[in-house]
DNA sequence: CACCATGTTCCTTG
DNA sequence: CCAAGGAACATGGT
């Protein structure tokens, strides 16, 4: 479920439910998710603690928690969802997913991340967090500072977009949607982007985040949903996917269909392992 | 069985 | 030393 919009969307939906809830036991079913931390220090340290608010950090999630005391001092759970890690708070009386990772005990209800492929983390560890580029929404990322990453790079620019040092929060998707949006090939290297391009492509990335979660948040999401926590969300263009959601993805997933804007075929290539998708015709 | 998947990290190669 | 590429991680869908 990984991507910035999706991760902002699932954050304002936790600061509605978390903040002001107890976590009073803790219960670490996959020991793989609290990485680097072990599952008993998880489980000690976090019992007592309050939830005080739930930040986004790039695809991080921070769930900023106080002490039972004034004496403790505060906490910083990180959350990250991987490629299919899922967040909710739930009624107790919901059976347990078959992934599920970590349960926290909030009393009448709990609060359960779940993982099917064990990639995402509940965590105390900070460095990763600490070394993310600036958030592609907010006022520290210019086309200047893009154009400053793009400058001595001899990668191609898709792969570029995925670097969270450079800037945090794009992922394999929006990064063919803003590279669409803008009309630039996946292939370009970087440093052959003119001032013009990059600042199109500037625009582009915010503008295709921007709509994304506002895509997200008219979606009636279902946390609550009986057995099936994911009718809530769905990040991909399969046939459950909310019609508002398959509207917005213009290239990603879409090799072989007509593009939107010219009806030449869209294509897929690999790069740095991973697909790119493109419209040959309006991306150079 | 083969290939694909929203992400990050580690190791190797050049 | 650095940049870039690829594999690994683990599970499920097609």
């Amino acid at each position: 479920m990984p991507e910035l919009p999706e991760v902002e969307v699932l954050v304002r939906h936790l600061n509605r439910v978390l903040p002001g809830k107890k976590i009073l036991h803790v219960e670490v079913l996959r020991p793989k998710s609290v990485r680097p931390n072990q599952p008993e220090e998880i489980e000690t340290k976090l019992k007592g603690f309050q939830f005080v608010r739930v930040e986004r950090r790039g695809k991080y999630l921070l769930f900023h928690c106080s002490g039972p005391r004034p004496s403790h001092s505060n906490l910083v759970i990180v959350g990250h969802l991987g490629m299919t890690g899922r967040m909710y708070v739930f009624g107790k009386i919901e059976p347990l997913p078959k992934h599920a990772a970590v349960v926290l005990d909030l009393g009448p209800e709990r609060f359960v991340f779940e993982d099917t492929r064990y990639f995402g983390r509940f965590s105390l560890d900070l460095r990763a967090v600490s070394l993310l580029g600036p958030e592609p929404l907010g006022g520290g990322f210019t086309s200047k500072h893009l154009a400053f990453g793009f400058a001595k790079s001899r990668q191609p620019v898709k792969t570029r977009l995925l670097d969270q040092t450079m800037v945090a929060g794009i992922g394999n998707i929006y990064a063919s949607e803003a590279l669409f949006r803008a009309g630039i090939s996946p292939r370009r290297k970087c440093y052959s982007l003119s001032a013009l391009e990059v600042q199109d492509l500037w625009r582009s990335i915010r503008a295709v985040l921007r709509q994304a979660i506002a895509a997200g948040s008219t979606v009636p999401l279902n946390f609550a949903g009986a057995g099936s926590p994911d009718g809530l969300f769905y990040y991909g263009r399969g046939p459950g996917a909310p019609a508002s959601y398959r509207e917005r993805l213009l290239v990603y997933d879409r090799h072989g269909e007509p593009c939107e804007r010219c009806g030449a075929a869209i294509r897929r290539i690999t790069q740095a392992g991973r697909s790119s998708f493109f419209c040959p015709k309006c991306q150079r």
